[in-house]
DNA sequence: ATGGATGCAAAGTATTTGCAACCTG
DNA sequence: CAGGTTGCAAATACTTTGCATCCAT
C-alpha cells in the first residue's frame, strides 16, 4: 500500500524492501535490476528469459513473485495491452502516461496529454464518481509502418 | 470482417450467419438472444448460465465459440476491464462509448464525451499514427458506493 | 447426405501456490 | 536459527480444440 518516493532508484527499493521485513536476494536484485533498469514493457517470460542470462536458476514461479511485490510497492505498473501476457514497466522517476500500441507491430509509444487527463476527471466528478484511476490505450498504426505499407509491403 | 448494418437486430444476425454459410442453430439462437437482449455486460460464464436456464444442454464451448463469432462479425464487442474473466456486450444500435468501472461494486457506467475522442485522433495524428480504436477505462468509487462510504459503511 | 455444429474431455495459456530445502538478517 | 524465499511441480483460472456424433440445409 505504499507509495514509494519519486525517484528511490534501484538502491531505494532494496532499502523499502528490507523496510517492509521483506529480504534482499540475489534473484530479486538481478529482476529489479533487468527490469528498473529496462525502459521496456516486459512480460513475465521475456524479464525471465534476460533475468537467467545472468542466473540460469531463476524460476519463472520467483518472477512472477517478484513482480507482484514490485507492484504492489508501487515502483512497478503492469499492463494488460491485447490479450496473452500482462507486462510489466518500470514506474521509478515517471510521470503517469498512456500508451499508443501498434496493432502490427507491436511498438508502444508512450504519452501524456493533459487535456484528456482534465476531461477524464470531468466526466467522472460530473457523474458523481470519484476517479481513482483510468486505462488508456490507443491501437493504430505506428509512422514506420505506415510507411512500410505505403511502399506496398505486406502485413 | 463484416460491418454489420447498425440496426440489424437479432433477425439480421441469423441472416448474417446463414449468409456467411454457417448455421443458424437452436444453441446460437439462445445465446444470441440472451446476450443481445441484455443491457449487461457478461461473462461466458454468466452467459452460460443465463442460457442454460432454457436448455440445460449448451455447453461452455458452444458459448465460447458463439461468442467469438459474434465478436468476428461485429456485433458484439469483448471488453476486458480489469483482471479475470473478460466480458461481452451487444454492439447492436449502440454507438462507441467508453466505461467508468467502480472499483467497490463493480457497477459499469458507459460515457461518450467526443472531446475526449477528438483529442485521442489528435494524438495519434500529431505523432504521424493512424488511429484504428482505442480503450478507455476510468476506474472510480460509484455514487451508491461513496453514498454507503459516507454513511460510515465499510467496504 | 454432407459438412458445419455440438458436447465432452483434454489440451493450452498465463499465473499462482504447496512444500521441502535453502538462505537472509 | 527463525522465518521469509526459492525452485519445482502441481494447481488454478480462463479459453480453445480434437473428435465422434449430431443435425441444419
Amino acid at each position: 500500500m505504499g507509495t514509494p518516493e519519486p525517484r528511490m532508484g534501484i538502491d531505494g527499493i532494496r532499502d523499502e524492501i528490507r523496510r517492509r521485513g521483506v529480504r534482499w536476494t540475489p534473484q530479486r536484485e538481478a529482476i529489479v535490476h533487468t527490469l528498473l533498469g529496462s525502459d521496456e514493457h516486459l512480460t513475465a517470460e521475456e524479464l525471465h528469459r534476460q533475468v537467467r542470462a545472468k542466473d540460469r536458476s531463476i524460476s519463472a514461479a520467483t518472477v512472477y513473485r517478484t513482480v507482484n511485490l514490485l507492484v504492489e510497492m508501487g515502483v512497478v505498473h503492469k499492463r494488460q495491452f491485447g490479450e496473452g501476457s500482462a507486462s510489466f514497466e518500470s514506474a521509478l522517476g515517471r510521470v503517469h502516461h498512456d500508451h499508443l500500441v501498434c496493432t502490427r507491430c507491436g511498438i508502444i509509444q508512450e504519452f501524456l496529454e493533459a487535456r484528456i487527463e482534465d476531461l477524464q476527471e470531468e466526466v467522472a466528478t460530473q457523474r458523481g464518481w470519484s476517479l481513482l484511476h483510468h486505462r488508456m490505450d490507443l491501437f493504430g498504426v505506428c509512422p514506420t509502418c505506415r510507411a512500410a505499407e505505403a511502399a506496398g509491403e505486406p502485413s
